[in-house]
DNA sequence: TCAAAAGTGTTCCGAATACACCCATGC
DNA sequence: GCATGGGTGTATTCGGAACACTTTTGA
């Protein structure tokens, strides 16, 4: 080991000839930054969008609310690091994740340099069980419309992502990974009005939804509903693919109500 | 050089290896990041997409093409860093500048881990002077169907840059940055086929888009050709800043010819 | 029988399409 | 005059919008 580091250091000197940028700053001087993973966690609970948060239970803003997140280790993709984070802080797995910004003010971090990298996911309903776990002390999930004081520039971040999914969601297929893999076309409906927070006519809903021929039709209906009971749909991943390479486009853009 | 540079990536290796034993990571063993930023700068020339690309005249990949970018400094926001680095390398500067995704691969970079945060710029063909300097030994300007070799990740890059300038464009007045100040509307119309690589209606695309009520006709016309000459029209931001606040959303979607 | 939600049909209107045509300029 | 690109008008089609209506279930 001391060999080791002996020699890295030795061989960083050399480089370090080499390696200067304009103003003679030595290469390695570059490389004291953090990097971090936040996750928005996005579900969507009793016709409501929500955000996964968890309380920290370590220092900085001990006992504060924040997004699941931490430092990357230097061996991990980005990627990689971002399921792992979520995993091991809230047990969720296995689910929707796209990255959408990277947060790099100086001060954002009191411990020091941090650049984070935001991603944010979507859970299906069915599969809600985050547990607390690591340096986190609770998991709850808050209204997008009803979010507590968060810690570090986590704020910033939040708005991004609802800004950023309210984009998305108009014009790709990503809605269906809110709902049970088997839902209602109402039930789709209200979850696109809660997501962009408009009112559409049902019948022209249906229309729209349904002529893009995106949906699966079951043979189940809905079950111990005290009304006529609802069809079932499911997402056509395969179908989706298939339009796609057709040059079809995805559109939700029904007028509001 | 080459030699030096890979065995001190190699030891760092070792090292994080070493001290990463899972558990118990110190925290000051989670700095050692370099952040990057990398600027994939488009132009619009002789009806074309270009990207500008420099030669690079230091190690690693001494000779190669490659995006404008570099390290970040410790004290630099990562916006600012973007904005600085391509008017330290090109000159460029005040032209409209999107972060768009992060690559963090661990082994994306030879000379130990770096993180790079990844901006599209859209320059007008008015202000076109990038001149090389810094580790800078010359810069010149790609098609997008014909790019050279590129040093480290950045075909993955400019690839991502790419297919998110054509999605953006659709739904965002941004194609504007890539045209002079003034312009007309068959020049419009062929920048947004070269940009989504269709052909449109000549009178349809000019309907739809005058309909939109976000271009002022100028007192103008095209001098020194040999046919009637068109009018000039510009860009109404501040019309466009007006609508956006009654909802209006941007779009060109015409048909294909 | 009634409440509640599921689900359908039809008319109307405006925007997108396809395409034909005229206009202004330099040579 | 004619080549070249600039610019306009219109009939037709198609999809979105508005809204009234019927159906199926549980209680």
């Amino acid at each position: 080991m001391d060999l080791i580091s002996y020699l890295a250091a030795f061989i960083m000197n050399q480089t370090n000839k080499y390696f200067l940028s304009e103003n003679n700053v030595p290469f390695q001087d570059f490389f004291h930054f953090g990097m971090s993973v936040d996750c928005v966690v996005f579900g969507y609970v009793a016709e409501e969008i929500k955000v996964l948060l968890v309380q920290r239970d370590a220092e900085p803003f001990i006992h504060s609310w924040a997004l699941p997140g931490d430092l990357v280790p230097m061996d991990e993709d980005l990627g990689d690091s971002a399921a792992n984070v979520l995993k091991k802080l809230t047990g969720l797995q296995n689910i929707f994740m796209e990255q959408f910004h990277a947060f790099g003010a100086v001060e954002r971090h009191p411990a020091g340099r941090v650049a984070t990298v935001a991603y944010y996911s979507l859970v299906k309903s069915d599969n809600y069980h985050p547990v607390a776990s690591s340096w986190v002390k609770e998991t709850q999930w808050f209204s997008i419309k009803d979010l507590p004081e968060l810690a570090f520039d986590h704020k910033k971040i939040v708005d991004k992502a609802i800004s950023t999914l309210k984009r998305r969601v108009k014009y790709r297929p990503v809605g269906f990974e809110l709902l049970p893999l088997k839902f209602t076309l109402l039930e789709l409906q209200a979850l696109y009005e809660a997501l962009l927070d408009l009112k559409f006519d049902k019948p022209n809903f249906r229309k729209k939804i349904l002529s893009m021929d995106l949906l699966l039709q079951l043979d189940e209906v809905q079950e111990n509903v005290s009304h006529r009971p609802a069809k079932l749909f499911q997402f056509d991943e395969t179908r989706y693919r298939e339009l796609r390479k057709e040059g079809f486009a995805f559109d939700i853009t029904v007028k509001a109500n």
